[in-house]
DNA sequence: CAAGTAATGCTCAGACTGAGCATAACGGCA
DNA sequence: TGCCGTTATGCTCAGTCTGAGCATTACTTG
């Protein structure tokens, strides 16, 4: 007698456009947002990798180039009452050029999501000011929740964390789902929360995408075939949620043989000098091992 | 109707001992190894991770520390005629300190699985002796593959693209699982084979230690309590596969805040100046953002 | 044409890396 | 006991990489 067991496929489509990453979330109503997700069709879809990708197309209209396999969530605490049999999702990112999907989904800012994650401006006041002193009034004598909050949202800022803090919030009763799972009155917790797990795994996509950008040359398929480097530059602060010092930048970028230039000129917006265009140079994956985006900070 | 799913869950159980990396497999006999795994207990099992936990401990008589979820496969061509119903496999990764195991399980050197990937000794000749001619000739004039080829064989070697390296064996049938999956008659292909698509999986575990090593602290997880600083050399080296400058891997880990010493010496084993025990030092991780074992190569 | 705004260039000090040379501390053995 | 082989540790040095700024160039706008 087999045990009923449901494969779900979750999708966590990222976009930067306006200098802000956005994630793709469908349905509402009175009902909070979700990601695209669906079953795996166990007899027609080849692998798990194109199960995403026909949902992805059945749902949001969107063909993705970029697909990358995050996670599996299989805790039987997320048993839902709309399905039975335990819930296995495996989640997936995917990443696109930002264009208009079919009418049920829309694009949010993921730092609606993740208000502390954004230290473009410097440090969010919102960390020092409600979230640290809400989680250690939390973790009171325990030593252990202590050094993890000092981990996490301590000092040196860990961009890849970004899971890690949604966990912790997430124990803590600070962010809306954790009253939700447990059937409580709904809390007014930090930040936009979403159907089910949606936002853990969303949180699983920023963290990874963060940690790829310095070893991986992903930042390019979220980018027209032409951009400035200062397109390039808003995009990798836009994901990575820090400010990066320009012409070190436009140094470490240019010296790493990731872009060529294509000695077309963009159209300067609202003056200044116009900026050339440049394109991504697939073949720097022929000359160094890990090519990517290095951050200088600040 | 539900369609059937069964999930299994693996283990990539790793120790080092000796200076190499090991990978605990179980049973044999006339067939291959296997690395340990199991279904998901759907009822009992509160979240995938104690169900591996179990599972580890049921086949294994270990005890692991550290377990990591590595990646979830479900390509229905895994499809096995033991088990009816689409295999899904949560695949885990755990670092142990190696002790003995339970009667049915042993080590094997990860090194005897992927010769390609020990360049302690230098780039092994096997590589441009013998893989890189067989691959190139199943390349022929496709240029992509020519350019697969050459990023993840190819001279700046790296590491981390392990999973990369086995999969593009499989593609070109220089590995015995090729022809095992077909049904055709076995080849002598690299390294030892394991069971279904074992040696995959076990691939994509060294690959993610390897990266893992540079910015979270995971070598201690396979070191004793106390250690000397060319224990911990040697232990990254051996996952790493490379060789690192020793004075300025020492400078390294010193001045990273990683180590303590203890003040006590070890027994020198024989001859030459009896070396300093070091511990690891939790703390590290509330002073600097991603305390890794950087790798000074060569 | 002057002012304002970006894009690009260039410099500089300090930190980090890759390589080696030099010294210290043991065990074994003549 | 004193020398030798062996491994641990210290230290130096040049070359590179990074973080910060200052300076110049090329457009748009009023």
């Amino acid at each position: 007698m087999a045990r009923l067991v449901i494969i779900s496929l979750d999708a966590v489509i990222v976009a930067v456009t306006d200098d802000a990453p956005r994630i793709l979330v469908v349905g509402a109503g009175d009902d909070l947002a979700a990601i695209p997700s669906g079953r795996l069709e166990t007899t027609s879809d080849e692998t798990l990798e194109l199960g995403i990708r026909r949902l992805i197309a059945e749902q949001t209209g969107l063909g993705v180039g970029y697909v990358e396999q995050l996670y599996t969530f299989g805790d039987r605490s997320r048993r839902r009452d709309d399905l039975e049999g335990r819930p296995i999702s495996v989640a997936y990112v995917a990443l696109v050029r930002e264009t208009a999907p079919t009418e049920d989904a829309r694009w949010v800012d993921a730092y609606e999501l993740f208000p502390w994650e954004d230290h473009r401006a410097g440090r969010p006041p919102m960390v020092d000011e409600g979230l640290r002193p809400a989680l250690v009034a939390w973790a009171g004598d325990d030593e252990g929740r202590r050094d993890r909050i000092e981990i996490v949202f301590g000092d040196p800022w860990d961009g890849i964390r970004v899971l890690d803090r949604y966990e912790l919030l997430y124990e803590a009763g600070l962010v809306a789902e954790h009253a939700i799972d447990r059937g409580l009155p709904p809390i007014d917790g930090y930040g936009t929360p979403l159907r089910f797990d949606h936002r853990r795994i969303a949180a699983t996509a920023l963290g990874r995408i963060r940690g790829k950008l310095t070893y991986r040359p992903v930042v390019f398929e979220l980018l027209p075939e032409r951009f400035t480097l200062l397109e390039l530059q808003r995009t990798v602060e836009a994901l990575a949620g820090v400010r990066v010092h320009k012409q070190n930048f436009r140094r470490l970028v240019e010296r790493s043989g990731l872009v060529e230039g294509t000695g077309d000129k963009a159209p300067s917006r609202g003056g200044g000098r116009p900026a050339e265009l440049f394109r991504y140079r697939p073949e720097v994956q022929l000359e160094r091992p890990r090519p990517g985006v290095g951050q200088p900070y600040r």
